[in-house]
DNA sequence: CTTTGCCAATCAGGCTA
DNA sequence: TAGCCTGATTGGCAAAG
């Protein structure tokens, strides 16, 4: 939204550009950058004893095709940095979500558990009842009742 | 106060002599 | 392997909304 707002720009339009980087009031930074520029145009390296001629040649074309270079990097790195923080942050509800639901599963799973304990429980006293009706003792271990006619109620039958 | 844009410094990885 | 090159990242600042 906004726009340039450090340089003061005079002439922009063909590879002429005037701009002037305001020194920021707090003067903690802008240290000229080192700009390589060879002569030639190469894009070679220049040696640092010849650096110091061309520091900050904020007039030329190279430093300008430069800034815009790293303005453009800066934009699409910050759009990932903010993508990825957007990312995470989804990543964190969806998993907030799915806690939720499994939260909610172990509820009902505990629910069902005690129900079908509390159905085994009477089951088995039930049994326990049959076997050992009252007043009678277990036959002695040895004893081996083998009256085919007698009648046991146990409900152990294994189909 | 937040957003947007620029600048400069620095980092990281590829390339070359 | 040292030095160079270039894109990516980061911090600071200013202006606009």
């Amino acid at each position: 939204m906004s726009k340039p707002s450090q340089q003061r720009s005079t002439t922009d339009q063909n590879g002429v550009s005037v701009i002037q980087t305001q020194a920021h009031s707090s003067g903690l930074q802008q240290v000229p950058q080192l700009v390589p520029v060879s002569p030639g145009g190469g894009g070679k390296a220049v040696p640092p004893s010849k650096m110091k001629k061309t520091i900050a040649d904020k007039d030329s074309d190279e430093y300008r095709q430069r800034r815009e270079r790293n303005n453009l990097a800066v934009k699409k790195s910050r759009m990932r940095s903010k993508q990825k923080a957007q990312d995470t942050q989804q990543r964190v509800n969806e998993l907030k979500e799915e806690n939720e639901r499994l939260e909610a599963k172990i509820k009902l799973l505990s629910k069902e558990l005690s129900v079908l304990k509390d159905l085994f429980l009477e089951h088995a006293h039930n049994l326990a009842d049959n076997v050992q009706p009252q007043g009678t003792e277990a036959p002695s271990p040895g004893q081996n009742n083998n009256n085919s006619s007698n009648n046991n109620n146990n409900n152990h039958k294994h189909p």
